[in-house]
DNA sequence: GTGTATGCAAATTCTTTGCATGGAA
DNA sequence: TTCCATGCAAAGAATTTGCATACAC
């Protein structure tokens, strides 16, 4: 028995089974590796680096090689169903990655405590009618990554910063009360 | 001890010759190879990576280390005083650095011909204050990142896409014509 | 059955670290 | 004269490649 459409289209745009429907539209083998990392990538929710999802997946399949992440990583990448991140850097040079399924937003990475929120607004879409109005550019994709303090750390920061002038400016020179 | 950035990047916008003044300032001290370092960043208007400015370096002092390279543009960063960018990976891993004299912008790659464009807009300033107030973060920098293909290159991709065509379905099998 | 995808080992790329020496302030 | 900065060698992290085997279609 078939479902019809219930929702609007928007909806149930690329959901789970999209993705692999996808994929074998273009002669992509669906392996059980990569079935593995498919269902991790779209139900993990985070945002996740290649050595992560390597250890995720090697709890469901202990043979699965970290180098078959890497490669169907890039191959997700090069398809367009994932967008690679870098997440400022602040946790190393390593990428993250999550699908494009949802909503194009900014990843906002507090540098200190190195969470990372997700921001939805308008300005994206704008800058995108600019940029292909203004130069002709035919846009694939975007990334906007916003680096700062949260509202928790930035308390913390500041105590920080009080207590780092107090040990190192004892007496109006540069050096340490002890060592 | 020189410190590192912890006021908004507003409040550090600078002009051109108060680079220097800003690391004496934070006892960081002036040695050739940062000097020259500092002018080529300065000077050059490209986004030159690691690499690239170690070679235009040694240009100017056959012995200066890429290490010091790697060591100077970190420090750089950490003060606040370049921006590291990605340019969507379309060179590779590396990164890729810019004074952060001039007014926010973002960059947009051509993921063909690897042409970067500088596009200045209102959206990243909106963004900031909605950011700000919505989520009450202390944004210390952005990075926005545009990735697709450029006028020119639309034209040159239209036609691969349709050459390539022509050579992998001949006759409505996934043969060659030959071979 | 056929040809793509995987696993393994090794290589590559980009970047950092330890330590003795050099040099800016 | 005092440390910070450099150069050198070596290590480290992240990712890719070559090739024989495995397995999805």
């Amino acid at each position: 028995m078939w479902h019809a459409l219930v929702l609007p289209l928007s909806e149930y745009r690329m959901a789970q089974t999209d993705i692999r429907d996808s994929l074998r539209e273009r002669g992509v083998r669906l392996t059980r590796q990569r079935k593995i990392l498919l269902d991790l990538i779209d139900t993990s929710g985070e945002h996740l680096d290649a050595e992560q999802l390597y250890q995720m997946a090697k709890k469901r399949d202990v043979k699965l090689n970290r180098v078959t992440v890497y490669r169907t990583l890039k191959m997700l990448k090069q398809g367009g169903l994932v967008d690679e991140l870098d997440l400022m850097h602040y946790g190393g040079d390593q990428h993250y990655y999550e699908t494009r399924l949802k909503q194009e937003h900014a990843h906002i990475i507090c540098l200190r405590c190195g969470k990372v929120e997700e921001f939805f607004g308008e300005h994206i879409q704008k800058m995108r009618k600019q940029v292909e109005q203004n130069l002709g550019f035919q846009i694939l994709l975007t990334r906007t990554e916003v680096g700062g303090y949260c509202s928790n750390c930035q308390i913390l920061r500041a105590r920080e910063v009080e207590q780092a002038r107090g040990t190192e400016l004892p007496a109006r020179g540069r050096g340490r009360t002890s060592g």
